[in-house]
RNA sequence: GCACCCGUAGCUCAAUUGGAUAGAGCAACGGACUUCGAAUCCGUAGGUUGCAGGUUCGACUCCUGCCGGGUGCGCCA
């Protein structure tokens, strides 16, 4: 019943052109004689979920009743005697067991809307108490290509980065890369034994990323064939358990036949994935031997993953020419993965990786040794904290730092340098443990102000539902899906321009340009319309989809409306200055009307639980709303004028609101399409 | 073994954090382009929200117990 601290923490405190603030206001002064918090009471204000019932409802009176031990109707009449929306809202009415049911006034909602016309912002008002937020999100390894397993971090962590922009905060970007990790030993060690020069001289990231493929798949054959005995074993081990348990003579005990059954379900799975690893040890293997080539350099690099190794611990102790191949790879590296984003439209104010935070990493641990925070255990330094088992490592036995301890010192080099009070990490859930231990510690460490929230993600399924793994063999890189998608997209662009009444009316220029919008829109609408928290299927279709619910949809809608415009051959910019009246005399303008009114209430919530899929299911709606409209009110052919003009301003405040929605999901629209 | 998450229409997902008759999109079926853009719209069909209890005016949501699936758990990040 009391709202969350957490929630309301970023939301806009200012009241005015948000309805649902203005309203839980009205009713706190309401409701102040009959509680002691009437804010919580008042939190109960949501939209109607039947707009049937009205626009907005009150769900107040029936939890107060039950704590006062009055009858929720009669509670309700009270509170509805002090309610003072009169400017606002028709007469409130009760209904079913308590419920006020209030229903805005034509003529305020036509005043709402022409301030809305005059509104950059669109009635989003920037936050009262703007804070200093660091985002961190995307964080790939570089030096690895990037795949599909990388696109929910990165889009959706750059959509919250642009809303919580655009509601007012001081937001920080940061990509907390990957580039002072094993990898690098792989690479080193392949430069050295395995570079070809011309190709390193034509591209270098071509060549690294061959050269990391063929260290890694070298390693994997040696450790596939050190492993292969044992993995044996142990599946000949599960599969006599299994054959033992499935032997046993049976039993009358119901309860026991159960357990049986249980358990012998369990040790099938266990053989089926013994016997998986057991067929990947061998494909691995047989791919290398397979091949002349490879299997000689097998032969020639049987210490190869020590090796390599070997050469990270070189560089990290700081061994000059490591040191200088390190410094050589890393643009290239960073360059390749710059491509990516610009595709995706992604920046970041920040690209600050482990590296950046290795010179402080001996000082951070001495300091939490210092104070007594962290304790040297089995030969490691770590912090325990409690309800864990498990201790936050910050120093191995081998006195190597762990990603807690560079966590930990990025954390202090936010808040000390870049002043942050509010730090997200954007990172899939099964990390939870990981940032509950390094909150704690940061808390403990003296950073207890700071607001520190994981802004976790679900685990993206393969098709058979089970976790997406990067098998060597079959990984599906980002750039491929990219390109699948703009692919499809221009399909569909080539056939609609064909058949349209007038002929095509695009150059082949214009159709790219489209093909490219739509084709990357549908693929981050695609991962920000689902709840963040919940696991995520891979499916191409779901991801290359251009129909229904889709990214395209709303840039049609989008397209629909310039198209309006252009052909009625009007002046966006005059109609606004014109000032002209919003008339609502059909149903299908009211509920526009109303819909585009609650943009910045949706844009708070957004903001507040960090959910893209609030904005995107609000943006739906919004386009779903405006199809309605147009098929039922001619615009351009509006019996009068000043139901013509009025229905410009709703089709232009409907543009205007989907561009911007999407811009803060970071899709783009197109004015022709 | 311990801990956390999930189970909603054939499929993929919502459900305003305890509200009224659980909603969308795909897929299926039936309609709507000589009429402002058919990448669209309108309609039909599809459900014991895994199961069983409990809490209360009211439960997909909270509690307990089962069933089924996933994830994490001392030196990877």
């Amino acid at each position: 019943m009391r709202p969350k601290a957490a929630l309301r923490s970023l939301c806009n405190q200012v009241l005015t052109m948000n309805i649902l603030n203005e309203l839980r206001t009205r009713f706190q002064a309401a409701l102040a004689g009959f509680c002691d918090d009437p804010a919580s009471f008042a939190w109960m204000v949501k939209p109607a979920q039947d707009t049937r019932f009205g626009d907005y409802q009150a769900n107040c009176a029936m939890s107060l009743a039950r704590q006062k031990g009055v009858k929720p109707p009669e509670l309700a009449k009270q509170i509805v005697d002090r309610l003072e929306v009169s400017d606002l809202c028709e007469a409130p009415t009760i209904a079913g067991p308590g419920f006020i049911n209030l229903r805005l006034r034509n003529d305020w909602l036509r005043g709402q809307m022409q301030q809305l016309i005059g509104d950059e912002r669109l009635g989003v008002l920037p936050a009262a108490q703007p804070r200093r937020i660091v985002v961190d999100y995307s964080s790939p390894n570089v030096a690895k290509p990037m795949h599909v397993g990388h696109l929910r971090s990165s889009v959706i962590g750059d959509a919250v980065c642009r809303i919580l922009r655009f509601a007012g905060h001081a937001v920080t970007s940061d990509n907390h890369i990957g580039d002072w990790g094993t990898q690098f030993g792989m690479l080193i060690y392949g430069y050295k034994h395995f570079l070809d020069r011309e190709a390193y001289d034509r591209g270098a990231v071509g060549e690294l990323a061959r050269l990391y493929r063929l260290v890694n798949q070298l390693s994997d054959y040696h450790d596939s064939i050190k492993r292969l005995p044992e993995l044996h074993d142990a599946l000949a081990a599960a599969r006599t358990t299994h054959d033992e348990t499935a032997t046993l003579p049976a039993v009358s005990d119901k309860a026991l036949d159960e357990t049986r059954k249980k358990s012998l379900r369990k040790l099938a799975v266990r053989v089926a994935e013994f016997e998986q690893l057991v067929a990947a040890a061998d494909q691995t293997i047989a791919a290398v031997e397979s091949d002349e080539t490879l299997r000689s350099l097998a032969g020639a690099h049987r210490q190869i993953a020590v090796a390599s190794r070997e050469e990270t611990a070189k560089l990290h102790a700081g061994d000059a020419a490591n040191l200088a191949l390190w410094q050589q790879f890393m643009p290239a590296c960073l360059a390749a993965m710059q491509t990516i984003y610009d595709r995706l439209n992604i920046k970041f104010d920040l690209v600050l990786g482990e590296s950046f935070y290795q010179p402080f990493l001996a000082e951070v641990v001495a300091n939490l040794e210092q104070q007594q925070i962290a304790t040297t255990s089995n030969g490691a330094v770590c912090v325990f904290i409690p309800g864990f088992e498990a201790p936050f490592i910050v120093k191995k036995t081998d006195g190597a730092y762990t990603y807690a301890t560079t966590d930990l010192a990025t954390i202090r080099y936010r808040v000390e340098t870049l002043s942050a009070d509010t730090m997200l990490y954007v990172v899939d859930a099964r990390q939870g443990d990981h940032f509950k231990l390094l909150f704690e510690t940061a808390r403990k460490w003296g950073y207890d102000g700071v607001d520190f929230r994981h802004i976790s993600f679900g685990t993206v399924l393969g098709d058979d539902n089970r976790p997406f793994k990067t098998r060597s063999g079959d990984t599906v890189g980002l750039e491929s899906l990219l390109d699948e998608s703009i692919v499809r997209a221009r399909a569909i662009v080539d056939a609609n321009d064909d058949r349209k009444a007038g002929g095509a009316e695009l150059d082949a220029g214009e159709r790219a340009k489209i093909a490219e919008t739509v084709g990357i829109g549908a693929i981050k609408y695609a991962d920000l319309c689902q709840n963040r928290e919940s696991d995520y299927v891979f499916s191409w279709d779901k991801m290359l989809a251009k129909t229904g619910d889709t990214a395209t949809y709303m840039q049609y809608a989008f397209a629909r409306v310039c198209g309006i415009f252009r052909k009625g051959g009007i002046d966006r910019a005059a109609l606004r200055q014109a000032r002209g009246e919003i008339e609502l005399a059909t149903p299908s303008e009211r509920a526009l009307a109303l819909q585009l009114a609650r943009f910045s209430e949706v844009v708070d919530q957004a903001a507040a639980e960090c959910r893209p899929n609030v904005l995107t299911h609000y943006l739906f709606e919004t386009a779903n709303s405006f199809s309605t409209f147009f098929e039922h009110c001619p615009v351009l052919k509006a019996e009068t004028d000043a139901s013509r003009t009025s229905r410009l301003l709703l089709a232009d405040l409907t543009a205007r609101v989907v561009k911007q929605g999407l811009e803060l999901l970071g899709i783009r629209t197109i004015e022709q399409m």
